[in-house]
RNA sequence: GGCGCUAUCGUCUAGGGGUUAGGACGUAAGAUUCUCAUUCUUAAAACAGGGGUUCGAUUCCCCUUAGCGCUACCA
């Protein structure tokens, strides 16, 4: 019989969540939807000492932005909860335990600095120390010491871990369904923790118990886990759960823009782009980062450009929405090799999800900026303005930003367009035009386009040696759309005082 | 160092035993225009190298090289 499909997405909550998380969590949430499965959060925080505060608060709230809506787990619940690691302590000891007496794990005593030292000496040497079949008979385990001296040890309360026991010499087939087999022999690999002298499991362990106790049915993580793919399969075997093992699909890495490996949060504050959905400051350093959100980025934009990293639809369309994402992903056209982040396009997808949004949206956010400013929010107006100029910029900043001048009279006028076109005959010409523009009343763009070109050619005058030293009169600069538009826009009588106030100081 | 994964324009990628190797971002040029943009058109730009297999490989296999990842009582 097919289960139905259940996939998670696990982070740590050791900080904020970076682009490939969230990607991680994006294709986990697709591809759920695309088989119509259920999407789970489990935070697995199974090390304190790298639990950050707030950090999964961050999780949970950049998902939501993204829009990437939980089934069940951290914040939802659901009938396989807990969902958050530390508060399944309790049980993962027994699973340990399970293992040790069917002889597929083991007590290790040795303490962290013991085998730090022994790593140091075989570099030394240029060996390569591994824990495992090789190096057992030589150290403190209870495969190796008597059974009544591990009894006194654990009794007497010595620290130890529990060890998997890992086979000698078996070479392992596995399957990936990205990147179709992958082959490891077990004797280069090591007896892995699994449980920790501090009473937790170790990411290992915890991983594999709640995925078979969950029933998750696809793991979808990054490459960085595929060097732990054989010891995984190898705890299924062990429990004996093989038969509703999941199947692991290992996505590309994301890498830096420039330079080489992969992207990590340090590149967001140097190279200018954001690596975090939200803004996050660490509560420990203080240290603050920038967020998509905060920099304007849509939601839609940003979740359209991380699905294109690393898949693609097989087409040519490059603009998807949530739901066609979901319609379409399948874990076929994910890419194997790693993928260059590129901040060009990121902006690029934004501009297209600008342009795209209706005009009165895009007022409302303009609105905001404009009350921050201290300036009448026109919601007419700015729509008209928004519908007017949207197609040049990526973000609503930058177009509140160089639309100012629609709301508010330039106080400078660039000295580079005004040495341009403001010439010595330039004010006797811009004294005429006023005259005109003051005789006009209807300003709308036909009706002064039709006045105004009438007195250009009845004047015998070329049409840029009039509007180009209008335009820096009444905006300041040699830039915006159309002047028509312009004065439309602004009304008859700001055009007047602008004029006035350009012919008195230029 | 060991192990694993990967390899098409600068970047993201499509494709696949015989193709003018396609698209997008970015870059450049031209057109339009009262300015700046937008828009449109065009251009430059890639199968890492070497061996096989084959009538024919960029495509399949092997090697090399390079990149990336893992190599913790972190995930």
């Amino acid at each position: 019989m097919e289960r139905k499909v259940r996939v998670r997405f696990a982070p740590s909550p050791t900080g904020a969540l970076h682009l490939g998380g969230v990607r991680t969590a994006l294709f986990n949430y697709l591809f759920a939807r695309h088989y119509g499965g259920d999407f789970l959060l489990r935070i697995e925080d199974t090390d304190q000492t790298r639990y950050v505060a707030g950090a999964e608060e961050y999780i949970i709230e950049s998902l939501k932005w993204c829009g990437l809506t939980v089934d069940e787990g951290v914040g939802v619940g659901g009938e396989y909860g807990p969902y958050r690691q530390s508060e399944r302590k309790e049980m993962y000891k027994q699973y340990a335990l399970q293992l040790v007496e069917s002889g597929n794990a083991y007590y290790s005593f040795d303490t962290a600095e013991e085998l730090d030292a022994l790593r140091k000496e075989c570099e030394g040497k240029g060996e390569t120390f591994i824990y495992n079949a090789k190096s057992r008979g030589r150290l403190k385990n209870s495969l190796h010491i008597p059974a009544s001296e591990v009894e006194q040890l654990l009794a007497s309360n010595t620290p130890y871990v529990i060890r998997f026991k890992m086979p000698e010499n078996e070479n392992l087939i596995l399957q990936d369904i990205i990147r179709g087999e992958v082959h490891f022999n077990s004797s280069l690999l090591d007896d892995k923790v699994l449980y920790k002298s501090d009473g937790m499991p170790t990411y290992h362990l915890a991983n594999i118990v709640d995925d078979h106790l969950m029933k998750i049915t696809h793991v979808i993580r990054g490459e960085e886990w595929l060097p732990s793919l054989p010891l995984h399969v190898l705890l299924y075997k062990a429990f004996g759960w093989e038969d509703t093992m999941p199947e692991f699909a290992h996505l590309p890495l994301i890498l830096k823009p420039v330079g080489n490996g992969k992207l990590s949060k340090r590149d967001g504050n140097k190279m200018g782009f954001p690596v975090f959905p939200m803004e996050f400051t660490d509560p420990a350093t203080g240290e603050k980062w920038h967020g998509y959100k905060e920099d304007g980025y849509f939601p839609e934009a940003f979740i359209n450009m991380l699905a294109l990293l690393g898949w693609n639809p097989g087409t040519d369309q490059e603009i998807f929405t949530l739901d066609e994402l979901s319609k379409l992903f399948t874990l076929e056209h994910v890419n194997k090799s790693g993928a260059r982040f590129n901040p060009d396009k990121a902006k690029w997808f934004n501009h297209k999800y600008l342009v795209a949004k209706p005009d009165s949206e895009l007022a409302t956010q303009v609105g905001e900026l404009l009350t921050a400013d201290h300036l009448a929010f026109d919601r007419p107006k700015v729509e008209r303005i928004c519908g007017l100029m949207k197609e040049r910029y990526n973000f609503v900043s930058e177009l509140y930003e160089d639309c100012r001048f629609f709301f508010v009279a330039p106080t400078e006028f660039n000295e580079k367009d005004s040495k341009k076109y403001w010439k010595e005959e330039t004010p006797a010409l811009m004294q005429e035009l006023l005259e005109v523009l003051k005789s006009i009343d209807d300003y709308s763009f036909a009706n002064t386009e039709q006045v105004i070109s009438a007195w250009i050619n009845e004047k015998q005058l070329g049409f840029g040696k009039v509007m180009n030293p209008f335009r820096v009169a009444i905006i300041g600069a040699a830039k915006g759309p159309h002047m028509f538009d312009v004065i439309e826009i602004i009304g008859k009588e700001e055009t007047i005082q602008r004029m006035e106030k350009a012919l008195a100081s230029l």
